[in-house]
DNA sequence: ACCTGAACACCGTTCAAGT
DNA sequence: ACCTGAACACCGTTCAAGT
């Protein structure tokens, strides 16, 4: 038996620790280490931005040592890949959302789906630019990365099909509709948080009015003839 | 008279220096040490990415001390400023080109416009996520930067204004056409380089089909009724 | 004018060591 | 198992000094 047995630091919240039991010598650190590098890292970036996030300031902020984040991350690399993960996951939940909003009508589903990806990369654009951006390697050094990504681009697909399917959108290739309307979106959404548009305007832009016409455009688009 | 008085180290094309002179002992580095920095710069860049381009590679690169970059740009980030400004000099210059490539013809310059702008992206996909991916302030610290961005935006609403008069596409909100055709073209390009559409497609895409198949729509959305 | 080298505070990463 | 501190090679930036 060389299993070392650490500490038991996590409280339960519904639990008290006898006070008399004398405070133990400054115990590690713990309690789901892995999501509150997680979590410091994600509030960091967004404070932020990609190029100043230092793993060293993540762990100074979890208040571990520096070197605290090798435990559960292989590198720096390997925490943004996590932090991206998590991005695709939330799009995905919100292109779901969208969907069970407006059961059996695939055109104010699309509409919704478009709104709510133009807020999400508002509220996250640094973690957006970290999904997109051109820093982490997009060959498949990363499989989990491309397979959450395929998750929210089948959603958006289905979404088309069944628009198909109830006559509301014109028959065609469902692989093409669905990447027409996600680039439209995703083009207004990242010009958006890059200040292109703002600045460009000779308007202040509002930004919903603005998706809405994009989106109104897409739909006729995709309209049945 | 306290001005030091450099040894030339430029040469002209045409001139040659007369060979017996006695080689200066290692003279400075010379010959717009500017221009030098920033093309090796944008090497470095596209060879990379942007998280891992370092002013001390650049410095090495091109030669010289890893403190001379200094004598001609205030920190790192205003060489990456210079080199999203000549990102946006470019851009400006192929919408220009697609112009004159069609005159009197709104829609096919709108089309042409649409593939240079794939094509640029394609092939300096990091100076594009520098230009638009969130690492510069969107703020005014940077005017230079928005001026650029404004005026190759004008070249589109342009396009946009010729084709209304002539009657080709419909009347409406020239700021908003514009803005809509720019964001289909521009998140097209992104998720393309981003990696996100070849990887999610379940058969290989084909870039300029694709892109085709986009400007069409975004065509047959301005059309004139 | 333009360039250099030493110096500083910061990084990411590794590794032997501690509990 | 999980965490630490010292150590290494790299950064960006400043500054006195050189030509």
């Amino acid at each position: 038996m060389d299993v070392y047995d650490p500490p038991m630091t996590v409280q339960t919240a519904t639990e008290k620790r006898p006070a008399a039991e004398q405070s133990p010598p400054k115990p590690y650190h713990h309690g789901d280490l892995h999501r509150q590098i997680l979590c410091a890292a994600r509030d960091l970036l967004e404070e932020n931005n990609i190029a100043s996030l230092s793993l060293r300031a993540v762990a100074k902020k979890v208040g571990v040592s520096h070197t605290a984040p090798y435990r559960h991350f292989k590198d720096k690399e390997s925490l943004l890949v996590g932090i991206a993960g998590e991005g695709f996951k939330e799009m995905t939940a919100q292109l779901n959302e969208a969907v069970e909003l407006h059961p059996d009508n695939p055109r104010a589903q699309l509409q919704e789906a478009g709104h709510r990806y133009v807020k999400l990369v508002a509220e996250n654009p640094q973690c957006v630019q970290l999904m997109f951006g051109g820093i982490l390697p997009c060959d498949d050094t990363y499989p989990e990365l491309h397979e959450s990504g395929d998750i929210a681009f089948t959603a958006l697909k289905t979404i088309i099909e069944d628009g198909q399917n109830a006559g509301m959108f014109k028959k065609g290739d469902v692989e093409l509709m669905a990447l027409s309307a996600w680039s439209s979106i995703h083009g207004l959404s990242l010009l958006l948080i890059s200040g292109s548009i703002n600045e460009t305007a000779s308007a202040p832009v509002e930004t919903h009015a603005l998706t809405t016409a994009i989106t109104v455009t897409l739909l006729e688009g995709l309209n049945a003839g």
